[in-house]
DNA sequence: AACTCCCGCGCAATGTCCTTGCGAAGAATC
DNA sequence: GATTCTTCGCAAGGACATTGCGCGGGAGTT
């Protein structure tokens, strides 16, 4: 995969913001016709540069509505230790973000749940079932704030 | 806005998916003509429940990679601190999520930065300035193991 | 400098897609 | 049972996406 020029970028960046824009528009605002525009988003989602594109969804339309955010500590800090614990981590449907972490946690996991009842499941069935943990601290979001995809106004 | 029925929630679920689907295979998955999908995509759209379409990027094609999560209590928990202190934060452009939490912490931000030095001025500018703050505890993701928009496979 | 190669562009054409008007069928209301 | 409201499918016209093609500028070579 060759480099991103000026170009690719500003596609990358208008479509981070509009990703559902024709191609028509694309191609308008970043100086390009519509043909080339075309063969560049083409390269730019084959090569993998975009993984996908998806739709954002008010709050109140969502059936996952309850947010957790879980602190993990492991057994250890071995390379093994972390991988097994990563590929199991993987296969849960609801963690939506896992991050190894610096600090006193091993790992920060966001995890979506329906309502109590569902999170109480899925931390019965998943995450207790996870390898090599020690230590789970589970928080709930009682509000939110703020929820941008990407970094911008 | 009427609630959502069987259809509308499909036609969500696949666009949560594949965003920059077209209108005729999204109305073929749905079982719908072109026409009536259409229709009811617009009125999604115009009555807030798709609040937007974003292009998801691989990690190493960002601006941003360094990914902070900030703990942040404040000095009291009156609605008039909570306020003042939500609606400075929304103001950083640099906070793509913020939740008020339970727990030990009121809330809970993940920040995008661009590397250290552009984190130290995020702290520096945005975060050190943010009003009734009396605690703030960052710790960076050393590595992502999941990032995905919502629950699924 | 002249030549060639190669990459990315714009143009044009074709096929697909999106949207709007229209009439009909079904559900709800009176 | 008549009226009204909603939502559908169909059809048409216009917009859009994609592909082949030829051009032109830059890099490397002779």
């Amino acid at each position: 995969m060759n480099a991103l020029d000026t170009i690719d970028t500003a596609m990358l960046r208008i479509l981070q913001q509009s990703g559902r824009i024709s191609n028509a528009e694309l191609a308008e605002r970043v100086g390009l016709s519509p043909s080339a525009c075309s063969r560049r988003l083409d390269i730019l989602e084959k090569s993998g540069v975009i993984s996908g594109y998806h739709a954002h969804l008010s709050q109140k339309a969502l059936d996952y509505t309850m947010i957790a955010i879980v602190h993990i500590s492991l057994s250890g800090q071995f390379a093994k230790t972390l991988a097994e614990f990563e590929t199991a981590v993987k296969l849960c449907p609801n963690v939506l973000v896992c991050y190894l972490m610096s600090g006193e946690y091993d790992y920060i996991l966001r995890v979506a749940a329906k309502d109590l009842a569902d999170y109480e499941r899925i931390h019965r069935d998943w995450l207790s079932a996870l390898p090599h943990v020690v230590k789970i601290n589970s928080s709930f979001a009682l509000r939110e704030i703020i929820d941008r995809p990407n970094v911008g106004v």
